[in-house]
DNA sequence: TAAGCTATCTATAACAG
DNA sequence: TCTGTTATAGATAGCTT
């Protein structure tokens, strides 16, 4: 009952597994450190897959607690940066910390609440607003205004 | 043989549930927009998790094909980006198409050709850079000097 | 276009070495 | 600090509504 598994000797089993783990800070330093890396990695192979997949652009930093600084950018954080400022972002974007340790706090509860905050560069598209999603807009080329999409938990 | 699943009314399932795809650009128009949000969704969860787990500071920026940019920012990307580029970002940060569809190109095989390639501001740590590992250094404040990791997948 | 549903695929926590 | 293994937790493709 108490340990729940400390034995895992007496298991016929080789691991227990992967198990569940509450999202909030990791303290054990060791596994802090052996977390970030692998979920680091885990982040940028998702966002390639998202980038070759959906044929998006994507760039990523990130910086350790130790301050390290770490970045992935198809094709560069550079050129997306400057879109994104070049693009409208006046306001700033979304700060997030999704996991709140009170409730049950499903992600999914999160997610629902999530709220997309359109914003458009200028030329708000006056009419049509109503008839036409914003994603159904042609994806090639012709250079239509770039807009910035920005997101916010609401908690 | 040839409708591998078409007919699932014959089967008692009731979908086939995930299958498995190649990591290369969906073309069917709808599909694609449903897997962009879903995985732009996954990616920023996963973005999420890292940063409460491991007090990681993160910024994202996602371009759609119709581009619409979408970013996720913790503190927020312009703080980020800012410390990226005084940090020192001269040289440009890495690009990456992992995914190769030629061989069989299992993304661990990619993986392990991942080169990391360590870049300092400026005072580069002269001494004791055998014994010590850069992932082990002083967590908390003081702080120290701010450096840029960069990595590249070799294909 | 959205949601919701599942069966399945994938990421990864905990161990072993 | 690693690398490799394994079983489970979690993400999601394709379908339905």
């Amino acid at each position: 009952m108490e340990n729940i598994n400390k034995g895992l000797t007496t298991c016929k089993k080789k691991t227990m597994g992967r198990r569940k783990i509450d999202i909030k800070k990791i303290e054990k330093r060791s596994s802090l450190q052996v977390t970030f890396s692998k979920r680091r990695m885990g982040l940028f192979r998702k966002a390639s897959e998202l980038s070759v997949l959906c044929g998006a652009e994507i760039a990523i930093l990130v910086q350790s607690p130790a301050n390290k600084i770490f970045s992935y950018g198809h094709p560069s954080v550079e050129t997306l940066f400057h879109r994104y400022q070049t693009g409208g972002s006046s306001s700033a974007a979304l700060s997030i910390i999704p996991y709140r340790e009170d409730g049950r706090s499903k992600y999914d509860e999160a997610v629902r609440k999530l709220e997309i905050v359109k914003r458009s560069t200028k030329q708000e598209s006056s009419s049509s607003s109503i008839t036409r999603f914003w994603w159904d807009e042609p994806l090639d080329g012709m250079g239509t205004n770039l807009r910035i999409m920005s997101m916010q938990w609401k908690l």
